[in-house]
RNA sequence: GGAGAGGUGGCAGAGUGGUCGAAUGUACCUGACUCGAAAUCAGGCGUAGGCGCAAGUCUACCGAGGGUUCGAAUCCCUCCCUCUCCGCCA
């Protein structure tokens, strides 16, 4: 959510900086509502401080033991005309709500221009796709292969887009999540928690997801909804706090599952297990000084890049431009790691700092000599362990069709150094 | 699932219709005393928002949402959460 002061006050130049991402601002609405709200507040705070002050005297004379019956009948005909205000006020800010809620971020000054996804930016590239010589399969073939991935049975069990896998792979997949957990609590700095994995819908409002994005998650009963990432619960932890400032910055990592409907990307990476309804992720959250944030966001970036470093994977990192970030995020990096089936760099984590605009949704403030100030929230995926499992069968086979288990996970996986058919 | 108790300011804890945004204690901040500290004394000390150049002033908030009333922390209704005991379960 934005500041509505700097709408207020300077409504165009957010509205310049909201159409570089593709965003066209209603300032005539908002100033409708403005004009509004200003004149109902005035109107019925007015009715309300009379309404009180009448009250007050009421309530004098009465422990007196006097009569009030005069101001009594005067303040009742009060009654009327401020519930009418009463009820003109709370839907003229219901609406501003509403209309507040459904602004993105405002994109930061270092972030490119651009008109769509072609106009990232590479910010680097690191490791080299090996030339493998042979053909080479990708990760559907080479798990079928080894007959250790299975999404006949999955769908069997539950639909598409889920995934079943077995043996010596699945324990790949968990070895992959572990060896996250620990490299960022024992290298980077982390607390690692275990957070609930369905949350409601003030989490879901604070961190963004809603109301715009409701038909991408799952929802179940009691009003609940299955987390699509573990942002929403590790975000929402400092949810209407006021925290030390002493105790900044807070980095914590977490380890979950996400569930994601997907809607509107039918057709879209149909085959394997690059987009599923369910699927693991090791997540990074900061929550930091707001002079801090975009140091913690190279940082966050570097935590992640660790990962893909340490499994020798080859990968590279794009600037989002202006019409890719996300809707809650200022500026986003995305780290996409080579698949040499597809011959190309894919999504396996994004790393976004939301300035104070989760903070002010969730009123996640802190102490700084007497005044409360919003924090800056960070995260992101260190990594998402679906894809980083597809990275290695892609990158490691071999060309019997075996996978070769590098040498970071080998800890994890009991010593084994290749998955044979 | 059954029975009971309860949700008030950072914490503790009073307040069952009226000068209550809320006593008191404690923590914290400022000042006085002191060489300094402790103790003591005095003052300050919640959140969100409106209006205003400002000083300031007004409004809302006592788990959440409705209702009754001139007036609600206090009465009524619905919901949520916490605790204790029992049952069940991993």
């Amino acid at each position: 959510m934005l500041d509505i002061q700097t709408l207020r006050s300077d409504i165009q130049s957010v509205e310049k900086r909201l159409e570089s991402r593709g965003f066209s601002l209603d300032v005539a609405y908002f100033q409708k509502l403005e004009a509004d709200r200003k004149k109902v507040q005035t109107a019925t705070q007015e009715l309300q401080a009379k309404r009180n002050a009448a009250s007050k005297s009421i309530g004098m004379r009465k422990a007196k033991g006097e009569d009030a019956s005069d101001i009594m009948a005067e303040v009742s005909n009060l009654g009327e005309e401020l519930k009418q205000n009463e009820a003109r006020l709370e839907e003229i800010q219901g609406k501003m709500q509403e209309f507040l809620l459904s602004i993105p971020n405002l994109p930061h000054e270092s972030v490119p221009f651009g008109q769509s996804e072609a106009d990232n930016v590479q910010l680097k590239r690191c490791g080299h796709p090996k030339d493998f010589g042979f053909e080479v399969r990708d990760h559907v073939s080479i798990g079928e292969g080894l007959s250790m991935l299975d999404f006949e049975t999955a769908s069997k069990i539950a639909g598409s887009r889920f995934t079943l896998m077995k043996g010596p792979l699945a324990r790949l997949h968990r070895a992959l999540s572990q060896f996250m957990l620990d490299l960022h609590t024992s290298e980077h700095g982390y607390v690692e928690v275990y957070v609930p994995y369905m949350a409601n819908s003030d989490s879901l409002r604070g961190t963004g997801q809603l109301p715009k994005f409701e038909e991408d998650l799952f929802s179940v009963s009691n009003g609940y909804y299955l987390i699509p990432t573990a942002e929403v619960p590790v975000t929402n932890m400092v949810r209407g706090e006021i925290l030390d400032r002493e105790s900044l910055p807070l980095k914590f990592v977490a380890h979950t599952p996400c569930f994601r409907s997907e809607a509107g990307s039918y057709g879209k990476d149909t085959r394997g297990m690059i987009r599923q309804h369910q699927f693991d992720k090791v997540e990074l959250v900061q929550v930091v000084h707001p002079e801090r944030s975009y140091h913690a966001l190279e940082e966050l970036l570097n935590h992640a890049e660790e990962v893909l470093r340490r499994l020798e994977l080859p990968y590279r990192v794009v600037t989002l431009c202006t019409r890719d970030i996300g809707f809650s995020a200022a500026k986003t990096y995305d780290i996409e790691v080579w698949l040499p089936a597809q011959n190309t760099y894919r999504e396996i984590s994004s790393c976004s700092n939301f300035e104070s605009f989760q903070a002010r949704r969730m009123q996640a403030r802190f102490k700084s000599e007497g005044k409360n100030e919003l924090v800056h929230t960070l995260n992101g995926s260190g990594l998402a362990v679906g894809r980083t499992l597809v990275a290695i069968m892609e990158n490691f086979q071999q060309e019997d069709g075996s996978v070769v288990i590098p040498e970071a996970l080998r800890p994890y996986m009991g010593g084994v150094g290749v998955i044979y058919p």
